[in-house]
DNA sequence: GTCTATATTTTGATAGAC
DNA sequence: GTCTATCAAAATATAGAC
């Protein structure tokens, strides 16, 4: 039962939740309506264009989020270690060990996906971008920093479907643990 | 344009595709029935449930060509490697370097994903134990062909999302690149 | 800004002729 | 085994009162 107002925030957080959950498309505007608690005409109100425009809000919302939940712990204190540590952290908590769906994924899933597709590229780009930084300041070499960085976002993604698939937590756990060790390791013959 | 009668075997494939394509809660029965050239009462015809049994029937169909175009090549005659590079051309151009997404994914995200727990779980379940015994079978300790197997099924999975998110397919071109040395690589420290 | 009520289109599904 | 015609339900979306 929502509560009976709410901000545009706690709007986006029930509509990123349900989007995670049921995709784009298995989203319908009659279980939008009821897991945010307002009728269709108020949420017309809010979102003139529908559920498109909800998803490029909500694709804005994440983007703050992640800005401020995974990107400001890399630029902090600390060593690099110590902040790709923070940032799985972040990211295990926002999957829920594996148990809750990428945003991104669903929207690339959807049907009108070609719609979303510049924030999507966005969204992985700059995801990608800061991990590599991070590899690069651990002394890593800027290509190999690169390639860990699209391995870390692969294997997230790619844990997640598993998990999904399977029923079980267990390889997004392990992938979790392997990426605090594997992003920032000395670079060998090869990394 | 499609034929004007289609075989079963046709009829799934046309279907995977769709799914794949469109995702399964976006492939409407007007979609089908186009793709298909059949019209929505032969369709019930073939698929008395509906578009539920459509995508079951489609699962078992992949099942039999996974058998058939990924699995048989590693119980054939040759070296571990040369049956891994065989599997990994074969999953290439199942997925057409990265830009076709995967089926088991599709329905994964889809909000009757709950009625395909069974046959997607086997589905992966499979192909991990597959490459399992073909990295045991090279020598590999069982605890770390098992790791090295689900990160396989993990990469391709992921590096297909980030490749639709990205609309580039170079980070499945890598995945599949990296994946033929890594899979059976001789065990270090750690592996 | 939210509601009730309604319009319009699409969806999944069936009936029954051939 | 396929078709045309049709259905009921659900989808997205809008009108207009409060």
């Amino acid at each position: 039962m929502p509560a009976r107002i709410l901000s545009k925030p706690d709007m986006l957080a029930r509509l990123m939740d349900l989007f995670r959950d049921k995709g784009f498309d298995g989203a319908s505007l009659a279980a939008i309506s009821e897991s945010t608690g307002l009728g269709k005409s108020s949420l017309y109100h809010h979102f003139p264009n529908g559920k498109e425009e909800m998803a490029h809000e909500v694709l804005a919302y994440l983007d703050a989020q992640l800005a401020a939940a995974v990107f400001d712990p890399l630029r902090g204190a600390g060593t690099p270690r110590k902040k790709l540590d923070r940032m799985l952290d972040a990211i295990d908590r926002f999957y829920e060990g594996g148990k809750k769906a990428c945003l991104l994924e669903r929207l690339c899933a959807s049907v009108d996906a070609p719609r979303f597709r510049r924030p999507l590229g966005q969204a992985f780009t700059t995801w990608i971008e800061a991990v590599e930084a991070l590899a690069v300041e651990a002394g890593v070499p800027r290509a190999t920093a690169r390639r860990r960085a699209e391995d870390l976002v692969v294997r997230i993604e790619g844990a997640l479907v598993v998990c999904a698939g399977t029923g079980s937590t267990a390889v997004f756990a392990r992938a979790i643990r392997d990426l605090r060790e594997s992003v920032l390791a000395p670079v060998r013959s090869s990394g």
